[in-house]
DNA sequence: CAAATGTATGTTCATTTGTTCATGTATACA
DNA sequence: TGTATACATGAACAAATGAACATACATTTG
């Protein structure tokens, strides 16, 4: 048997490591420019940096930064083919947190 | 007629106002003692500052700092009642937010 | 009105973040 | 082997953020 109050949906008790690890990722995509990046890898599969670059118009060196971050921090995966190295998302999850803010009336 | 990709779920051309608008929000919940807040009001429907404060095991100013904030940005709202000060959820997509990335099994 | 309680605000400081620029490294190709 | 292309990396700096502390403000109660 599950207790659940009236009023709250579902339970929210999360652990203060878990918080800090949903707070971490929040942080992570938290850019404007990382949205985007996150926006054209939900179309596309896979980019190259220069791809990326172009297509946001942003210095490749920023870009890799913001990059380089984001993998290090589990979110995009990347692998080279050739000259070029082709950036993922490997945790899906961000697009849907992505939406559920962009689908607010008041945004 | 609608053009999709066949990959992609849905369409996820944000404008770049509404990316910036989703960063800030997303920066504005990325803190594990402003998710935790978040996680209580999502169960409570209103609590005071220092109940917050208590609960959180955090000093009262600091938690103020945090819920100004989170007011000032739209995610929470606040009424007086006699000497106390009862923050609300205003945003609840936030909790939306919140629940999705802690559903993921590798946090 | 004075004291107590509850909350906000302002200052200071250390840390983190975002950006730019310069340069380093890896791959392909002539 | 040398040169061009594609990325990464590191240093430097401004700006934003988070924490702590002191203090101001508002409301109730005696």
């Amino acid at each position: 048997m599950k207790t659940t109050t009236a009023t709250a949906p579902a339970d929210l008790n999360l652990t203060t490591e878990k918080m800090e690890k949903v707070a971490f990722i929040l942080k992570t995509t938290a850019h404007p420019t990382r949205i985007a990046i996150v926006q054209l890898l939900a179309n596309q599969e896979r980019l190259s940096v220069t791809e990326l670059s172009e297509e946001l118009n942003i210095e490749q060196s920023l870009v890799s930064h913001h990059l380089t971050g984001m993998k290090l921090k589990g979110i995009l995966s990347s692998h080279r083919d050739g000259k070029n190295i082709f950036y993922a998302l490997k945790m899906r999850e961000v697009v849907d947190v992505i939406q559920c803010l962009a689908g607010c009336t008041f945004l």
